[in-house]
DNA sequence: TTGTAGGCGTTATCAA
DNA sequence: TTGATAACGCCTACAA
């Protein structure tokens, strides 16, 4: 054996004197060999210093023991942040994680989708459900398990999140409660994003539901970043009358909102109110502190990698796990102005 | 060819009347093969989605086209941000992402450069290069191409990042020259951890030289939690003489300290200064906004994935690329009190 | 330019 | 409990 070549399995048999199949089976399924010789095997395999070949592993196997994930960004922290849970449970459980990014894009989506079939990947950790259906189409012909994350669906699927819906519904009915009529919604692009979409259905409903007309709910649909969201509240200033709350899609949003707001010399929350949603770490670091939604994205994260990988070993699981939000109250909502 | 199983290249290859062999190369040199029979062939490739199988092929040749990033933990922005560039990137090449992560210990660093390695990576993606002498040994044996990002390096390997050093000597001399003599510092956990380590060392340096004895200059280690960082500074400020500037080893450092501070009814920059490093957009947005140390993530993770598909290529590269960081001042520096 | 054929390292099926 | 041995799907000399 060459010195520098690595080690293979028939190296190790050679050394331990046994047959590949035994090594092998040392490996995988150590109880299916007796004590002593496994012994003999294991003592070969770290003198060697013995890595099983991933390729052949999987050429044979059919099993990569990889899994892959298609998020939006890592740029935003929700994503990192459930992300990262999802990373350390899938450690645990010997399964490697593979990452892509869409950007938001569907076609992109697709792309990767394409990238981690071809890669083998066990199974498949994706965001939200509304994509073509050319994209689903894809994952069915595959038969590659997946899991919807960050919303609840329909009925196809499996999905673990929480209903943005009726947290933004929710959020929004204590805005109303304390006083606020004219509202005004900053939101994320809607177009196949169905967590923004549900957040505005939730926004509109509620205030709906408070007799408030469609036609006085002014909505903006904006780009990610503090400077896009602060477009938009500016926008939205300039109305009249103007909107005595702002509602956002997300933190981020709010923060854009709220910086804006400071730059416009209005005072937060006695001239104008904002929440936000997510409750990253931006919330309670700005001044005052956003009232928002607070949504746990790291058990999400957990409990994602663990849904995933009992579809991926076929046992039961059920189609949906929810997890509760709670509308956090803090500094950036009060009472309307002249209340 | 049984319906539901996936299509091999001998599939192909027959479907389009040529050898394997010419499929094959189509798909991976098809200059070397007539422009009729590659339309032939690619028009059977999508006819029956025929998709490359990921260990067949990294069995015969060699590659896997993956590579591999151990990073401390993407909770943390700057990784993040800088994950997501390099991700982007190597996507861009054709190649795909392994993630793992080490939460700043070296132990588990060196599983997963285990894992990786056994996962047959091309190229790996290490934060900084302090790690023990049996990581480095591993590596070397292993042979495997990687470069070490967010630090500069001594003499062996590849290294895209900044001078820690450099940066903090200079933030802590912006903040001398303001008039401050009672320095505090609170670091991140440096044992293990050069980034950490340069930043006390610059700050250290930068004092010296303005004749500040190293016994006038408390450092606290402290883990990388808000609440970690506000204790350490309550600690600080319990301390006589109080120090007037309080330099932290970064932003989510600073932030927490910048709460404790108004906790403790201390005004920033009045009262007390505080520094923090790396601009991640915690950091503008706090009030006031935070006086800290510019550092291009982004673009540092681009770097690091384009100088290491160059050593995966083998094609020859610059041992080590540089980026410059720039002191930001914000609101959070003044003068100390009494002046 | 294309085809033939051997081999990459593992797992899995059968026998022994 | 163990050992032979045939796949697994692809790449790549080498030959035609």
């Amino acid at each position: 054996m060459n010195e520098f070549a690595r080690p293979t399995l028939d190296d190790v048999a050679r050394a331990a004197g046994v047959s590949t199949a035994t090594v092998s089976r040392c490996l995988n399924t150590p109880d299916r060999v007796i004590a002593a010789t496994r012994e003999r095997v294991m003592k070969a395999v770290d003198a060697l210093g013995y890595t099983p070949d991933f390729g052949g592993r999987a050429l044979a196997s059919r099993r990569t023991n990889t899994v892959g994930a298609i998020i939006p960004t890592m740029d935003n922290a929700i994503f990192a942040r459930g992300l990262q849970a999802f990373q350390e449970t899938l450690s645990k459980c010997g399964k490697t994680l593979l990452v892509a990014s869409s950007g938001y894009d569907p076609q992109r989506e697709r792309e990767q989708m394409e990238v981690m079939a071809s890669r083998g990947v066990d199974g498949l950790l994706l965001i939200g459900s509304a994509r073509p259906e050319s994209s689903r189409e894809f994952l069915r012909r595959r038969g590659i398990p997946f899991v919807a994350a960050w919303n609840l669906g329909g009925a196809e699927g499996c999905f673990v999140g929480f209903d943005n819906r009726a947290a933004a519904a929710s959020l929004t009915e204590r805005v109303i409660a304390r006083g606020h009529r004219r509202l005004a919604m900053i939101s994320g692009i809607s177009h196949m994003n169905d967590r923004a979409a549900d957040r505005i259905a939730g926004v509109l409903a509620a205030a709906a539901a408070a007799g408030i007309a469609r036609s006085e709910l002014p909505v903006i649909e904006s780009g990610y970043g503090f400077d896009d969201a602060a477009k938009a509240f500016a926008e939205l200033m300039a109305q009249t009358p103007r909107p005595t709350a702002v509602l956002c899609g997300n933190d981020v949003l709010a923060v854009g909102a709220m910086q804006k707001a400071r730059e416009l010399g209005l005072r937060v929350p006695e001239d104008v109110s904002i929440t936000g949603f997510d409750d990253i770490d931006l919330a309670s670091v700005v001044t005052p502190k956003l009232t928002t939604v607070e949504v746990p994205h790291q058990r999400m994260g957990e409990a994602a990698a663990g849904m995933l990988i009992k579809l991926i070993n076929k046992q039961p699981v059920e189609p949906q796990i929810e997890f509760p939000t709670t509308v956090v109250e803090r500094g950036t909502l009060g009472p309307p102005p002249g209340n």
